[in-house]
DNA sequence: AAAATTTCCGAAAGCGGTTTCGGTTGACTC
DNA sequence: GAGTCAACCGAAACCGCTTTCGGAAATTTT
């Protein structure tokens, strides 16, 4: 505060720049002009002391669990970053090992405060982050929902609604034997899809097998060996709706080494958008979902609940994913 | 400082919690065991007031430039966030959109010093940043060298070793028409590969011809590009050294495209060690720089910068990237 | 024109630590 | 036994900004 002696006291300047009702207008102009002029920047940290705020949030960075991290995070992160910097406020990265190290860095964050909210991602079924940060009262927002999340805050996408699309956009096709290739169920956005897929042959008529639903390692030998289990049925089927990209480049692999064409004889989809499908021959059709905006709703939602001491109303949010049809998606070879 | 006060003063116990000489050892014991029986956290911010330091590192995210961003991101971060929990400090990530907004943020952390140093990555042959930041003062370590890093701190893997070797391994797989696809020299790295590819080749006793050396976008569509042009030489090469595995994919689907197969009539080999690779037909070669370590290591130099107030004599590491034979790198067909 | 409000700003008390400066104490010299 | 010197610890200033409280000036009310 030091230069700003020019003119005024210091309190006054200090509320100028802080926008108070109880300050003349021409005042706050004069204030920050000649602040402006001095290059004035205030001391972030014992801004923060003061005022007892952090002005950063900080996104818990997924466990690497499997090989669908990496593009991910990029564009949420650039999201989050984006909307972040436009408020002044500072994006941190929590990287825990476990999750004890998680909940420890919770709980320690909660006693200092020395951030204000949290990103969390990639949440599972049962989760029990919601509970635990719910008591800790920190201000956090999900990427994803879970059974535990129904009083929170999250932004999603409409996983179940994705998945009927592509099932039924399977039927629209003229498929009949439409498979899942699904992931474990203790990660929610596992069980929404099948249950998306199931819907849609229910609304197709399609009676719904157990053997057409398979549950695969998130990666590519995952989604590899899960092929191989369909192609052993007595009637495999026609069309695979994968969990992932990667789990579809898995199964095109396998479709490969049985002498088949992905997209001739069986027709495949996967979910995640990434770039390398478009790389493959044929290239892969997915389902792509809107990351960056999403990262900015998130900051947004995340935000206004810091500032105003409550949920938003609009503090949970659906996304849609839309197909992108590339090249392995196709009407049944006519055999 | 609240509740210490049951047996000393407010200002023993701080120097007790950090470790001063001139307290004794069993105070020291004493205070800390109480403070940990109190569950007893420093708030960030007033230390950091008070003391003056940040103990914060930000990471510059490169703009996106291209795909290549995504694997790299998260193992480099996670091997920094790994190396600065561990010192109990935070990482945080500047995302600038524009050369512009880079530098105005360099400026402001130039004032205010909230973050204590800054990584940054992706650096140009010729990049202005090292002399700007070396006016601000502000300590930083670069992943990746520049002709204006001669004095700073940096981590690099040793392109040109990596490409020497590469060329050098088809070489000894007997392959004599060796090309090279490379990047933009305004990145230094693509100028020290190409720099490496051409050590090779005059080693190895093979004119290196200017036609072979080619200059492609870093994309998929940039090293198909590239090849086609190769292919349309009347002495095509047999072996193609490529600047990342994203350009090798290109080549590949170029080769294709010519009826040839990846790794038999030309060989392949890319870098990066994407997952991706292992996952076509045949899986792609590539060299692997170790990431994760690379991230530690950053951050034990900028610390160490930091704390000493001067850089540390080892501030320039190079890393050595190894060879991953996959299935593209196969001795010249005999034609 | 006096009284009652508003509007605007200054003084000063924190925020929660770190650090400088001195003052005690006890052990060690000579 | 007086003088020295470490070894330890307490008091108080300070880091730079926010915020409460209250007072003066300007404006409106009666």
């Amino acid at each position: 505060m030091i230069a700003q002696r020019l003119k005024l006291s210091e309190s006054t300047v200090s509320r100028a720049l802080n926008d108070y009702q109880d300050i003349a207008l021409e005042t706050k102009v004069l204030v920050r002009k000649t602040a402006a002029e001095l290059g004035y920047v205030p001391n972030m940290h014992a801004r923060r002391l003061a005022s007892g705020k952090a002005d950063t949030i900080a996104f818990v960075m997924p466990r690497t669990d499997g090989q669908l991290n990496a593009a991910f995070l990029g564009e949420l992160m650039t999201g989050m970053a984006e909307a972040l910097t436009a408020r002044g406020w500072d994006l941190s990265v929590l990287v825990p090992r476990s999750l004890d190290e998680e909940l420890a860095m919770y709980r320690n964050i909660s006693r200092t405060r020395h951030v204000s909210g949290l990103i969390i991602s990639r949440t599972l079924t049962k989760d029990i982050r919601f509970q635990i940060l719910k008591e800790l009262k920190i201000p956090f927002v999900a990427y994803g929902r879970s059974v535990d999340s129904e009083h929170a805050a999250w932004i999603d996408v409409d996983n179940a609604a994705a998945f009927r699309d592509m099932a039924a956009h399977f039927s629209a096709l003229g498929h009949r034997r439409i498979a899942h290739i699904g992931g474990s169920d203790t990660y929610n956005f596992a069980v929404q899809r099948a249950k998306g897929w199931h819907a849609a042959l229910e609304e197709a008529g399609i009676p719904v097998t157990p053997d057409l639903h398979e549950v695969a390692d998130l990666s590519f030998n995952g989604g590899k060996a899960a092929m191989k289990r369909l192609l052993e049925l007595d009637e495999p089927p026609t069309a695979i709706c994968c969990i992932s990209d990667v789990v579809a480049i898995g199964v095109m692999r396998a479709l490969r080494e049985h002498g088949l064409v992905p997209g001739q004889e069986v027709s495949v989809i996967g979910y995640d958008g990434l770039d390398i499908g478009a790389w493959l021959e044929p290239p892969l059709s997915t389902m792509k979902q809107p990351l960056q905006s999403a990262g900015q709703q998130l900051i947004e939602i995340l935000t206004s609940m810091i500032e105003k001491g409550h949920m938003p109303t609009d503090h949970q949010k659906l996304y849609r994913a839309t197909l992108v049809r590339r090249g392995t998606d196709n009407p049944p070879s006519a055999d």
